[in-house]
DNA sequence: ATGAAAGCGCTAACAA
DNA sequence: TTGTTAGCGCTTTCAT
């Protein structure tokens, strides 16, 4: 008679048998008859009967769902990691809450929420560091890092090896045959770009360069901060054979200034960037980047969570993944042609 | 003793009242005295209490969570509604679940773990028309489309108005004095893409102009769609000397064409987009377009589906909201200089 | 192999 | 104003 959503009861009534046996076929359990089972299966089929999440997470104690706190949801790399680890997720028959968090505040007020409300099992943090914000975490809840600092050991992370990746790009320039290479780093007080320029420093230095610091600008990762990165040194009068932006926002900053200053790309100036963001090989000239696969990074974060929760693994982890150069227009060899 | 988390009734005894006394308190009824409510406080802050959602959720027989679904997580204009979505629902105390589903298949499964399994209260769907997928949503479950065709009336929904968007982007072409504008459409199986090409027809037609089918080419929202369109018409010998396309992507692509042709953007052929998406402005040359508000529509189509969770209003709507012009450096006026 | 009883942590309805 | 009694829809014992 009740218009509601049938419940376990109601199928058990319907299929002759005590609820708790239409519990244990819903949850796949051997010890039932064959015959049995076919009984309740058709009856929830008759009824149209589907268990109820919120009720399994209160009997079971755990919501099968993760979070992923982000500074934003729509900055390409933030976005592809949280469609990695979603699709990740509910390949385990988890789901994910993906918020943003802009401010300290708003982090703590979100991780109160969803750690203190009990609301999901895990969470994964994307830029933990950009400021304090990771105190808010409570002890032994579990979690990842999303582009933490590596060096800590006592936390799990996933991210980009970015000293090496710097390592990388630097040593592409410097086998163009550059010497005199700019280095437009992220924020300092971010550890992937500190951990940037230290791989950019270990190149040059292995080259038997010198690291000049005022070639050394730092931006923002936007655009418009690569744009005036190419403005100070034209300024100070120094412009470089080659910069090495630490992402491709960045890079295509550099080269829109420098295409408005008469600056050719790459003849006169080569640019190399880190991400592949969607249309860099589109731009005039296509970009040559260090491709990190994103997808991947929350991929490997959603699965070092669920290792946690089903206690698989209570080591704690620093994972880092590599990158791959892709070498396009905006790089040329110096001594070829 | 307990090492887990603290009751409601823990509080109770800790406090000396009931229960009941403590629910009060967290929920705010007015009926507790005031020294009681400072003792259950107390209590509350000296066990560190918070109250669980799950629970609430059981009790209460809904969950205070929403779900988005959308093709994917990445795409800038997907994921910028994604997040003024999720923005709304949290300042209203609600979460928002958002998960992709790229195909139909995927796309029913996931409707029925969200709305079968009571995860969520409400939906919110990007792009339904894109194949039959909105079968598979159950009648009746609070639900807003969100980019959908806006002609049917029995739905709730949020969307661009796309008459008037490419009414007023073919008009602008138009008032630069171009006669021969050419159309690069999104897929033709969608409808926005079929609502903006009536308004480029009729802007044309107001203008005394015939429309040409030969000036008409469908894309796929991606950059090399646009591509393969200037080609294309260059292949059939006759490139327009405009060229409005459904969105920034295939705009990119047009010009990127236009530069391998050595055809010059804007004195040989004016490009105009749609959205705005991030470095428009630093393409080469700077993209005009039509401004689209994503966040915006994620807002408001947060707020429809919790008017109608809090029955506020039954009545389907449709939403449509403007674009805003914006002239860069891809169009020109003809007469001009 | 199946069922009965208890409980997950809260809210709702009623009583006092 | 406060407390008592029942659930919410499931799972988890423990019997049978």
């Amino acid at each position: 008679m009740s218009s509601s959503r049938p419940t376990i009861r109601d199928v058990a009534r319907q299929a002759g048998v005590s609820h708790q046996t239409v519990s244990r076929v819903i949850n796949g359990s051997e010890d039932v008859l064959p015959e049995t089972r076919a009984h309740v299966e058709a009856a929830i089929e008759q009824m149209g009967y589907r268990p109820s999440a919120i009720a399994r997470s209160m009997a079971r104690g755990q919501t099968h769902t993760l979070a992923c706190i982000s500074p934003n949801l729509t900055d390409y790399t933030f976005a592809s990691v949280i469609e990695g680890a979603e699709t990740e997720a509910r390949q385990h028959g988890y789901f994910l809450l993906s918020s943003s968090a802009a401010d300290p505040e708003a982090f703590r007020a979100l991780v109160d929420e969803l750690v203190g409300h009990s609301r999901v099992d895990g969470l994964i943090v994307i830029n933990p560091y950009a400021d304090k914000r990771y105190e808010y975490i409570p002890r032994n809840f579990p979690l990842v890092f999303v582009g933490a600092r590596s060096h800590d050991e006592g936390i799990n992370s996933v991210s980009l090896d970015d000293e090496k990746v710097a390592y990388e790009a630097t040593r592409h320039l410097l086998s163009m045959g550059h010497t005199q290479i700019a280095l437009v780093t992220g924020p300092m007080e971010e550890d992937c770009s500190q951990d940037r320029a230290e791989g950019y420093a270990r190149a040059l230095q292995e080259a038997g360069l010198e690291v000049d610091p005022t070639m050394i600008i730092e931006g923002d990762w936007s655009a418009t901060s690569g744009q005036d990165a190419l403005l100070s040194f034209a300024e100070q009068g120094r412009v470089p054979s080659a910069i090495f932006a630490q992402n491709d926002r960045m890079a295509m900053g550099v080269m829109h200034a420098a295409r408005d200053m008469g600056i050719d790309v790459p003849t006169q100036l080569a640019v190399i960037g880190v991400d592949d963001m969607p249309l860099a090989s589109y731009f005039d000239p296509p970009l040559t980047t260090m491709r990190q696969d994103m997808p991947r990074i929350g991929q490997e974060a959603t699965r070092m969570l669920l290792d946690i929760l089903q206690k698989k693994n209570n080591e704690p982890r620093q994972l880092k993944l590599p990158a791959q150069l892709v070498v396009r227009q905006s790089t040329l060899d110096k001594g070829g042609d």
